[in-house]
DNA sequence: TGCTTCTATGAGGGCCCTTCATGGACCGGG
DNA sequence: CCCGGTCCATGAAGGGCCCTCATAGAAGCA
């Protein structure tokens, strides 16, 4: 009974594939800042360190995960998608805490990180959040403003960079693959046009970057009217201010008109009027949080 | 730049409050054992490890996770939560691993890990194989032969060890939940027996672990004949080893007679003789991956 | 009162992460 | 051309952390 046995001091070899904390934060800071000495001296960390820990997660992933480089180091696909799941897992991390201590007290806490689209980030969420601080003080919502283009707020939930989404959604794709949400609101596109305009649809039509046609392309179709000239603008708000300046008219969605300024009218298009879907995007992971279940709650309440 | 820094040992202090990967799994075992000293045996670790790690995770989320009673631990409603979230924090962790190596194989090639059953391995994979790596030379497939106890090969390809498995699958449970995959080849089981012999049925039967008698057992209980003695070997090879050697007859499905030797007679069991399908496991995160997907192919075009 | 079965706690050892030195590779300028 | 600058890689040494080994305390049961 002395000191004779080794012990085995490791009898599972199996542990060593999974990841520590520290080697998704080395693994998420490397990506974010596209070296290993960038990475190491935002960490405060040596290079050196950086260095080991990213080749042993490599060889824990089985994947090159970074492309190094003169510049220094760039992500490969496998890279990209592991950094993705290492900002989740850390984000999960954080929650498991938050509201570990908050299911002790009996509240709910944490921060609650959602990105958004700009007119839902200015006219759809401040009711709702007012109205989820009030029930639980402990949440500290945060909003990211995110365009809409490429992968959009959708991206950004993937990411590992928000929590919930608040996603404009074609009926084509209604969730994006890996993620989970619901349709909101389903809001009707109107026509404005500068108010006491003679001839408003002879006016150039306005459009922006994020309104991806594809939600009004089916109604034109139908359509024995189509405008001379299209102008692309920066954001829906350039278009307004653009359509009361009397510079052409505009097709727009509710709730981009919540700002509408003096000098516009909306014109109802009827029943054939275009619609598009607003809903939330979330991880699996994140759906059964307390506090991202408090806000689809009042999302929903809110949408009446 | 020489010297002057004191060189901190540990500059940051917020990095004492995420949960290591070990801590999840003693906090989930914890949590499902309902005993420290239960868990600690589940997780071969000491009771008195399990009761240090639990007291530094309760320091670091910041609440008491567990009720220590004489009857062992139950969680409180932290813990329940903190068992939760730990859950998800490892199986995402695992999904990590997965997309990772997906995405790399993604781009063209990579490593293929199968895991298939031994007679899968010498006489299914072979041919399939050649073909792949003639069609994708960048693949580079590893054969990891497992028996198909326990998990089987589908365990392999839970735990990440394994990219696809090749396994026997029972009529019954199709494929594991949260795996995919497909039967492949539905092979018939043949009456083995020494060549020549006068009487082969009043032989003693011989079987092996791996042959689940699942599969027969119902062809059985439709037969008159009952076998007088039944002889459990190793694997199928020994079975038929034995077999040729006039020691018994047996009940082997046509991928383990590829390598019936010498001195052995196959006989057919007419029309309603038993049958074992054979298919293949792997992840829907793999699911999507090129080299999966290619050894999917050429597998189905192979059992033609 | 023993026996059994829980958990708690302190001391010590081994693994692993980090730092410290290097070194190699590459680029641009004098 | 070489030299300084910027990357990352690598091997050796040190320290923190986690685990095991003891041992103790507490509670139920015969």
């Amino acid at each position: 009974m002395t000191a004779a046995a080794p012990v085995a001091p490791a009898p599972t070899a199996a542990a060593a594939t999974d990841l520590a904390p520290h080697e998704l934060r080395i693994l998420v800071a490397v990506d974010r800042e596209r070296g290993f000495s960038a990475a190491a001296k935002v960490l405060g960390l040596t290079q050196s360190a950086v260095s080991h820990s990213i080749h042993g997660t490599e060889r824990k992933v089985g994947a090159v995960l970074f492309e190094r480089g003169r510049k220094g180091a760039t992500p490969t696909a496998a890279g990209t998608a592991a950094a993705a799941h290492a900002r989740r897992v850390l984000r999960l991390l954080d929650t498991l805490a938050a509201e570990a201590r908050g299911a002790e007290q009996g509240t709910v806490a944490g921060p609650l990180r959602i990105a958004a689209f700009r007119s839902a980030a200015l006219y759809l969420l401040p009711p709702v959040l007012e109205r989820l601080t009030a029930r639980h003080p402990g949440i500290e919502p945060e909003v990211h403003v995110v365009r809409e283009l490429g992968a959009g707020t959708a991206g950004e939930v993937a990411e590992g960079h928000a929590d919930v989404g608040i996603a404009t959604m074609g009926a084509s794709s209604p969730v994006p693959a890996g993620l989970i949400g619901d349709v909101l609101i389903e809001e009707p596109y109107s026509l404005v046009h500068p108010a006491g305009h003679p001839a408003p649809r002879s006016l150039p039509l306005v459009d922006w970057h994020e309104n991806c046609g594809s939600y009004t392309r089916q109604w034109w179709a139908g359509q024995d009217w189509i405008p001379k000239a299209t102008v692309l603008t920066e954001d829906d708000g350039a278009v307004l201010s653009m359509v009361s300046r009397g510079l052409g008219m505009a097709i727009m969605p509710a709730l981009s008109l919540n700002e509408a300024p003096d000098g516009i009218e909306i014109t109802d298009l009827g029943p054939d009027r275009p619609t598009r879907s607003v809903g939330y995007i979330t991880t699996p992971e994140l759906a059964s949080s307390v506090s991202v279940r408090a806000l689809i709650r009042e999302l929903r309440a809110a949408r009446q």
